[in-house]
DNA sequence: TTGTAGGCGTTATCAG
DNA sequence: CTGATAACGCCTACAA
């Protein structure tokens, strides 16, 4: 910068005022400067600029590395955050929430006031509340992402869980089904236990039977639901419908009734969660409840944006809606339909 | 840090020296200096940090977002770079090659000369190789991820993708196979390139044949595969192996043979490569080419690191070993073994 | 073992 | 419209 200053005749003050936008300089002046620039391939140091901001120009994504990183969700949310992005003087820093270091907010805290990042935005945080508890009282802007915490204090943005499993176990009933089983997600996400709770919820007003295996424990991958799926399907009194908390889970499902030589949807339908991009792919395509992953990425983005532009912490609990994606997974039961 | 000095009557520069590892101080001012910084909450600005030794305190990963960030694959590299972590004062920053103003370099060349990070890994990088040339020529510390670069010059760890599908097609050509087809990855990845021309290369030399068709297009996902699927096995001279460039595809595949009512393993082979963790989940269980990810990244990242932390930049091209994992999808053909 | 002086490269502020 | 001066918070180098 001193460089084009002298090359320029003038002051480093001066460059920095073209170089920053070209505030209130005189047309000719601003010509040579970036001329100058130009010349000596100058870039700005941003080590020195955010020194003087107090930015990092930093956004933080904390999210569990293993589990969901890897996971198509993860993806489509990122993809939000990048699409919500009109300034591209902010970047975008992983953080593993899974380390032992990061399990209480503290070091993300300790990140935050060394100035690492600028903001937070939270993908599959654990039930543990005091965790974002702990980031909040940190004045940290923050958005979470996938529920909804208890403290309407903090900002987040989801999508209506309870409605999805709602529209599923909707549908099956309406089809005829009245033994309905469900594979559960992690017992530590909040996702996972606002679905279980509806799923029982619906049983219960419905009065259908639900003996204790019909509710089967997972861990929102495909194994889990293969093995889930076989507990159901060779168990005692086999359900007619299984609603699994997610997609990846209806496909261990799916497969476990293929090992059985068992057709889905004729001889038992099964339903997911999410609608991954495979979930059309599959024979039989699944039917499933749509997570608008990218709208919610992109949404919280925003919002973390705006936040920090205005310094003003991002509030607001938003809910999207899900919608029913029928295909072919699902079917009346074997016996027809129940009276 | 000034609050510092005053509450022990000493100046910035001993508070200074104790902050940053305690060189040559006594004891007993160390201590208090601990003590002082405790009381009050300090944490170090990581920005001015930053300016004074001109380091970001970042490692970009550069990937295109579509296509790549929510695999598993994706997911398993970036947990090796957080494994090979053990300084953790280095994060990672996520850069999107998907972003028309990443295509050729330049931007991330800016990025780096604007000090927004110290070092790059590659991941997913396109065929065309200017774009790693105007990085390297940047000076940018620089390790590819998957592929070996034409240039020797240039940094990276992949895996032996040749071997893998020479493994593959000599398994079917075991059994008995003599009508191999191949369903290849997106034209502009190296790495799909490399496993077509091996799969080319072995049905020359074993005198093959390889009707046009037997080469189905694809983009790595599961759609595509089960279209190629579908017109492989729809179509004339009908293949008794299938091998996919992927397992995404290979699932594809093995869901059109369903929609067909053929039988996997027992009508038609199929195979695939990367071994995904749901490879093993499928029914039939996938035979594939185990491909080292998370391996691929530690090796990548403990490279980066090294070279950030001694200034010299990072050399050698690394190609893993990859194995066959034999499961259930392959079989002899239905003809019985061929002469 | 500790202190002094100065600089890293930029922007804020106020004066001209 | 432009310039002078100081500051951001830390670290390097040298001196005491």
């Amino acid at each position: 910068m001193t460089d084009i200053a002298r090359e320029c005749g003038i002051t480093k003050m001066t460059v920095s005022r073209v170089l920053a936008g070209g505030d209130k300089v005189k047309p000719a002046t601003k010509a040579r400067v970036l001329a100058a620039a130009k010349k000596l391939n100058y870039e700005v140091n941003t080590l020195a600029k955010n020194l003087t901001k107090g930015r990092s120009g930093f956004v933080g994504v904390a999210t569990p590395f293993e589990g969901l990183l890897g996971t198509c969700y993860f993806g489509e949310c990122f993809r939000g955050f990048s699409k919500a992005r009109k300034r591209f003087d902010l970047d975008f820093v992983l953080f593993d929430t899974k380390l032992e270091s990061f399990q209480d907010g503290e070091k993300l805290t300790q990140l935050y006031r060394q100035c690492r990042f600028d903001g937070l935005l939270v993908l599959g945080a654990h039930m543990n509340d005091s965790f974002i508890e702990s980031l909040k009282s940190a004045g940290i802007p923050l958005v979470i992402i996938g529920e909804k915490p208890l403290s309407s204090e903090i900002c987040s943005v989801s999508c209506d869980n309870t409605g999805g499993v709602e529209l599923l176990c909707e549908h099956l009933y309406t089809l005829g089904h009245r033994r309905i089983a469900f594979v559960e997600g992690p017992k530590n996400l909040k996702v996972a236990k606002s679905r279980r709770e509806q799923y029982l919820n619906f049983c219960r007003t419905r009065k259908l039977i639900t003996p204790p295996h019909y509710l089967q424990p997972g861990t929102f991958q495909m194994s889990s639901g293969r093995e889930a799926g076989k507990a159901l399907l060779t168990g005692h009194t086999r359900p007619t419908a299984i609603i699994a908390a997610n997609d990846s889970m209806a496909f261990g499902v799916i497969e476990s009734a293929r090992e059985l030589s068992l057709r889905v949807p004729h001889d038992v339908s099964v339903v997911g969660f999410d609608d991954l991009d495979d979930a059309s792919q599959y024979s039989p395509p699944l039917t499933t409840v749509h997570q608008p992953a990218f709208e919610m990425g992109k949404l919280s983005a925003q919002k973390l944006f705006k936040s920090i532009d205005t310094d003003i912490l991002p509030t607001g609990q938003t809910v999207l809606n899900v919608s029913l994606i029928l295909r072919e997974s699902t079917a009346v039961p074997p016996s027809g339909p129940s009276t």
